[in-house]
RNA sequence: GACCCCGUAGCUCAGCUGGAUAGAGCACCCGCCUUCUAAGCGGGUGGUCACAGGUUCGAAUCCUGUCGGGGUCGCCA
C-alpha cells in the first residue's frame, strides 16, 4: 500500500471532476502531476505540483487553479487541511492515522513491505559478473556482483520477473592463451621447468596469465592426466582439452566465490556452446536478411593508431544506423566472427527466450562498447528491445588510508574472495551499495569494520540491533504479552504521539516509494541511502528516551504505551530488513 | 582527434528523473551517560551546485559551449 500513489490517484480524480465540470480543459495530461513527501515536514504531510503543471496547458495562473483545488482537496477522506504555498504548491496535511495504517502494513507484510506491481510481471534479464574464466574475480567484479544481485532482488521486489544470468566467455583468444599458460604450470608442477622458466617464460610474453592461481589448476590436470601432454606438441591437440580443462577449473573457483557472496545465478551461458550450436551464423544470417550487415573498409582509428593496422574489406554492422559513431567489424581478418558477433547473437539468444527488457552490468572499462551492443539491439529487435548498461567505476582499496598496491603483472590484485575473507560479505556487499554504480567508490578495510556512525553498515545494523535488544527487554518486563507482529498490530497506536514517532512513521510510509523509484532508475543504492536515514530517525527517538523518561519505549506502569511503542520499533526492524534483503545482507540480532 | 562518465560545504558524498530557504557524515565549536547498548543524540559554523550561455512559471537536475579529473578508441574479451 503505497499512500502516496493512494493520494496522487486522488487528486487526478479531483482535477477530473473539474475537467468534467468544464472548470479545467478536458483531457489534461496528468501523468506528470505528483504526490510527494514535501521537503520540508513543515510544510504539510503530502504536497502536490498540479496546480503549476496544469497551468499552461490550462491557460490559467497556476494560483487560479491551486485554489480551485484546494477546495476540493480540503473535503477528500483524511485530509484535514490543504493550502497554497510558493509559487503554486498544495500542501496536504492529513490525518496522522494514516501513518499510523503504514505502520500496521508493515506489521502485516513483514520483509514484504515495499513489495510494488509496477513491474507487471514484465520479464527482466539482468546480467552481471559475466568475469572472463581465466582466473579468480578481483574487486572490480565484486562490485559488479553485487550491484547486479541487488538491482535484480530490486526488480524483484518492484514486480517483475528476473533472471540473473552469467555469460561465460568460454571462446576465443583469452582462453587458449589461458590454457598455454596452464601448460607452463603443469610442466613446473611436474618438474619439467622451474618457477623461473615460467616467469621467463611470462617476460618474453610467451604466455600471458602468470598468477600463481594456475598452479592448483595444474595439479589437478597431473593428478587426473599424469604426464599425458608433456610430450603433445602440437596445439591443436593439447589447447582445446586443457582450455575446457582450465575454464571449468576457473568456473568452479567463480560459482564457489559468488556463493561466499551470497550470489546464485539462475542462468549460465556458454559463448563457445553458443557458437557450436550455430547461433552465431544464425544471427548474422538474420542480420543479413534485414540488410543490417555490409562488406566495407573502416577508417585507421585516430588518436591510437595501431602499428599493424592495414585497410580491408571486412563484414561490419550498419551501427551508425543505430546510433552508434562506425560500423563495428563482425569477422576477424582470420575469417572467425569478432567478440562482437558472438555478443550478438547472445543478445538475440536472450530476445528470442523472450527478454525486450535487459539490463547488463559492466565494468566502466567496457564503456566504449555500450553504444554498439545497444545498436545491434535496437536493430534486432527492431526498437522494440530495451538494454540499460550499468557501468560499474573503479574500486580503490585502502587499509586505514593506506592504498593496497595492485599490480595485476605481479599476480597481486585483491581478489573477491579476499574482501570476503578480511571483513565478511555482508559488510563488503553494503558497502558497494553505498554508492552509484558510476561513481568510483573507496573501500578502506579498516573504516568498513569500524563502529562508528561513519561506517553506514554499522549504523543501520545497529539500529536493528538496538530494536532487538528492546524486544528482550519488554519480553521480561510484560512476561506473557503477545509481542509477535500479529499481536503488535493489535496494538493501539493511537498512544503514539509524539512528533518523532509520527516522523519515523512517515518515513517507513515512503518506503514503498522509495523502492519503486529506486527500481525504475535502476539504482540500488537509493536504498542504502534511505536505510541510514531510517536508523538515523530511530536512533534520534531513542535518545529523546535520555532527556524524557516518559518517551522511552517500555514504560513498567504504562502496557498499552508499551507495545505501541514496540510495534513502531518492530517496525522499524522489519522495513530495515525489507531493505537489506535486497542488497542480500543478514540484519544483526546484537552488536559484538 | 572522437566518444562515455564525473565536477555540489575544508574532506567523503546524497539530492526522490524540473520544484519551495541545496542536504547528511567527517573535521571544527557548544551541550547530553545514577539511562532499553553514549558503538549514540541535540545544537552551531561552513556552498557563486566548475564556468558561460540557452530552454520555462521554476534548473544542481534538461540542451549547447569552455575548463578540469577519469575511462575507452579496427582484426582483445
Amino acid at each position: 500500500m503505497n499512500i502516496f500513489q493512494t493520494f496522487k490517484s486522488r487528486i487526478d480524480s479531483v482535477i477530473g471532476d473539474l475537467m468534467t465540470e468544464g472548470a479545467l480543459p478536458a483531457g489534461l495530461d496528468l501523468t506528470r502531476v505528483a504526490a510527494e513527501p514535501p521537503r520540508e515536514a513543515s510544510h504539510g504531510d503530502i504536497a502536490t505540483n498540479a496546480a503549476m503543471i496544469l497551468a499552461k496547458p490550462a491557460g490559467k495562473p497556476p494560483r487560479a487553479i491551486a485554489d480551485m483545488l484546494v477546495e476540493r482537496l480540503k473535503k477528500l477522506p483524511d485530509v484535514t487541511d490543504a493550502s497554497v504555498a510558493g509559487p503554486g504548491f498544495i500542501n496536504l496535511k492529513i490525518n496522522d492515522d494514516i501513518w499510523r495504517g503504514a505502520l500496521r502494513d508493515v506489521l502485516a507484510e513483514g520483509v514484504s513491505y515495499g513489495d510494488a506491481a509496477i513491474g507487471g510481471n514484465v520479464p527482466v534479464n539482468v546480467e552481471y559478473v559475466s568475469a572472463n574464466p581465466t582466473g579468480p574475480m578481483h574487486v572490480g567484479h565484486a562490485r559488479g556482483a553485487v550491484i547486479g544481485d541487488a538491482l535484480a532482488n530490486l526488480l524483484a521486489k518492484a514486480g517483475y520477473k528476473v533472471t540473473k544470468e552469467y555469460y561465460i566467455n568460454d571462446a576465443g583468444g583469452q582462453v587458449d592463451n589461458v590454457a598455454r599458460a596452464l601448460r607452463m604450470r603443469y610442466l613446473q608442477v611436474l618438474g619439467k621447468v622451474t618457477a623461473d622458466d615460467v616467469k621467463g617464460a611470462l617476460e618474453r610474453k610467451e604466455i600471458q596469465y602468470g598468477g600463481e592461481y594456475l598452479i592448483p589448476c595444474a595439479e589437478a590436470l597431473a593428478k587426473r592426466d599424469g604426464d599425458k601432454w608433456v610430450n603433445v606438441a602440437d596445439d591443436a591437440q593439447w589447447i582445446p582439452p586443457l582450455r575446457d580443462f582450465t575454464v571449468e577449473f576457473m568456473m568452479r573457483i567463480v560459482k564457489e566465490d559468488l556463493a561466499a557472496m551470497g550470489i546464485k545465478h539462475d542462468v549460465f551461458t556458454s559463448e563457445k556452446k553458443l557458437t557450436q550450436a550455430g547461433k552465431i551464423d544464425d544471427a548474422l544470417k538474420f542480420m543479413d536478411e534485414k540488410g543490417l550487415t555490409y562488406t566495407g573498409v573502416l577508417e585507421p582509428p585516430k588518436g591510437k593508431t595501431p602499428d599493424d593496422y592495414e585497410p580491408r574489406p571486412q563484414l561490419l554492422f550498419k551501427a551508425t544506423e543505430f546510433g552508434d559513431e562506425i560500423d563495428r567489424p563482425l569477422k576477424k581478418s582470420s575469417g572467425a566472427w569478432t567478440y562482437f558477433a558472438a555478443d550478438i547473437a547472445y543478445h538475440k539468444d536472450k530476445v528470442d527466450r523472450g527478454f525486450f527488457d535487459l539490463v547488463n552490468i559492466w565494468g566502466a572499462d567496457h564503456g566504449g562498447y555500450v553504444k554498439r551492443v545497444e545498436a545491434a539491439l535496437k536493430a534486432i529487435t527492431g526498437g522494440r528491445g530495451k538494454l540499460d548498461v550499468l557501468l560499474a567505476q573503479m574500486v580503490r582499496v585502502f587499509n586505514n588510508g593506506e592504498p593496497v598496491k595492485m599490480s595485476k603483472r605481479a599476480g597481486t590484485f585483491v581478489t573477491m574472495r579476499d574482501l570476503i575473507d578480511e571483513v565478511g560479505k555482508d559488510v563488503v556487499r553494503f558497502i558497494m551499495l553505498t554508492r552509484k554504480n558510476d561513481a568510483p567508490l573507496d573501500f578502506d578495510y579498516a573504516k568498513v569494520t569500524e563502529k562508528s556512525r561513519e561506517n553506514p553498515v554499522f549504523y543501520v545494523q545497529y539500529a536493528y540491533a538496538r530494536g532487538r535488544s528492546v524486544f528482550r527487554h519488554a519480553a521480561e518486563m510484560f512476561a506473557g504479552a503477545d509481542l509477535s507482529d500479529k499481536g503488535l498490530a493489535a496494538a493501539n497506536l493511537a498512544r503514539l504521539t509524539d512528533p518523532d514517532e509520527i516522523g519515523v512513521m512517515r518515513l517507513m510510509a515512503s518506503w514503498p516509494r522509495t523502492v519503486e523509484g529506486a527500481a525504475l532508475a535502476h539504482e540500488p543504492h537509493r536504498l542504502a541511502f534511505y536505510m541510514y536515514d531510517l536508523a538515523s530517525a530511530f536512533h534520534a527517538l531513542w535518545n529523546k528516551g535520555n532527556d524524557a523518561v516518559e518517551l522511552r519505549f517500555l514504560q513498567a506502569d504504562d502496557k498499552e504505551v508499551s507495545l505501541a511503542r514496540l510495534a513502531l520499533v518492530r517496525a522499524v526492524g522489519l522495513v530495515i530488513a525489507s531493505g537489506l534483503a535486497v542488497f542480500g545482507v543478514e540484519p544483526v540480532e546484537e552488536m559484538r
